[in-house]
RNA sequence: CGCGGGGUGGAGCAGCCUGGUAGCUCGUCAGGCUCAUAACCUGAAGGUCGUGGGUUCAAAUCCCACCCCCGCAA
């Protein structure tokens, strides 16, 4: 029996799970300790959750550290007294300290959700979409003290289609990243792992995204809406305004079709009715046909019209 | 006690403030009509108004408690 190899996962985000399964799987790594950041009160009731990684983790027996700072210096002496040999990073959420990158004797990586350099930081799987990129992936790198900016050893692309949306591509990257993870780890094991620098002149960044990145700009054209309602579906969803007697209220868009040829003000409802809410844009228009209303579920635009009417002409925005 | 919206036939909503026979848009079923349509016309079935208590001659509506759902706050 070979000795197993020593792995620490660090991970807080659902995009991990696959690549943290894998390696609790695999045969030729142990997995040592997975960190995961705090437990955060999370839900409308604010209750406390653990992270999908954390509770991975829990049901099959690996000791859990979740540090509030990363940088306190019992943290790093915590993970340094694991003496891994490799130490795995997806969607962790804190900065590593030097001190951490130095801790695993092999190399200290991290699975990011694009193909690098282009889109780096913290929401590349949307500004992929939004971007109206053919192509998204995962790329492997050696972690370096910069925001993604580390070697490459090796990257896994997958096409984005036409229908993809945020929700669909990061379920997808997720099982990319383990993929690649697999591939990536027996050529480290072996001393045999390329080690690429990234071309900075080809780098951009993807900044985390907020609520407001989902405002519909009715002046854009049907396609650049309809990639903004992909990209940021289901989180943080794209949104617009309807007017009401009281007060405008907010009305979230899950999916939309680009029209071509129309010509009405930006926001103007041409026509509302069980195909869905026809919105003029810039040089055409976009049928509505998945949305929810604040404070009520999500429901089909037809459903959706029934008990709430709303006259062409209305002006959303 | 983080803030807010809601629970009314199968679906989505109105009615509640100012108690007095349960309403709208759909769906379903039956029939009719059209070359045709997400069509149109006629008729029908289908509701303990979230639950429990209270006030009242009378409660979907007012009061109290509880349960559940949802939006915001990653």
């Amino acid at each position: 029996m070979v000795e197993q190899m020593r792995v620490i996962f660090m991970g807080t985000g659902e995009i991990g799970v696959p690549a943290l399964t894998w390696l609790l799987d695999s045969p030729e790594w142990e997995v040592v300790a997975v960190v995961s950041q705090p437990d955060k009160p999370v839900g409308r009731k604010q209750e406390l959750r653990a992270s999908a990684i954390k509770q991975l983790a829990i049901e099959r027996g690996v000791p859990v550290l979740q540090p509030v700072k990363m940088r306190a210096p019992e943290a790093v002496a915590e993970i340094v007294a694991w003496h891994a040999e490799v130490i795995v990073v997806m969607a962790y959420g804190q900065i590593l300290p030097k001190a951490v990158l130095a801790a695993a004797r092999l190399a200290c990586l991290n699975l990011h959700a694009s193909l690098l350099p282009r889109w780096r930081g913290a929401a590349p799987i949307q500004a992929a979409i939004e971007a109206g990129d053919r192509a998204s992936g995962v790329t492997v790198m050696y972690m370096a003290e910069g925001l993604d900016t580390g070697d490459i050893l090796l990257m896994r692309e997958t096409p984005i289609t036409d229908t993809d949306t945020g929700g669909s591509l990061h379920d997808r990257l997720a099982g990319v990243a383990a993929a690649a993870l697999a591939e990536a780890l027996p050529l480290v094991a072996a001393g045999r792992a390329p080690r690429i620098p990234q071309d900075e002149a080809l780098s951009n960044y993807a900044p985390k995204l907020s609520r407001e990145n989902g405002l519909i700009d009715w002046k854009a054209t049907p396609a650049q809406i309809d990639l903004r309602i992909r990209a940021m579906n289901p989180w943080p969803a794209a949104h617009t305004f309807l007017p009401t007697p009281a007060a405008p209220r907010q009305l979230k868009i899950f999916a939309g079709l680009p029209q071509g040829n129309v010509s009405a003000s930006p926001g103007e409802v041409l026509r509302a009715d069980g195909q869905g809410l026809l919105v003029a844009a810039q040089g055409g228009a976009v049928l509505l046909t998945d949305i929810q209303l604040e404070g009520k579920r999500r429901m089909n635009a037809g459903e959706f019209l029934r008990g709430h009417p709303i006259v062409p002409g209305t002006i959303l925005g």
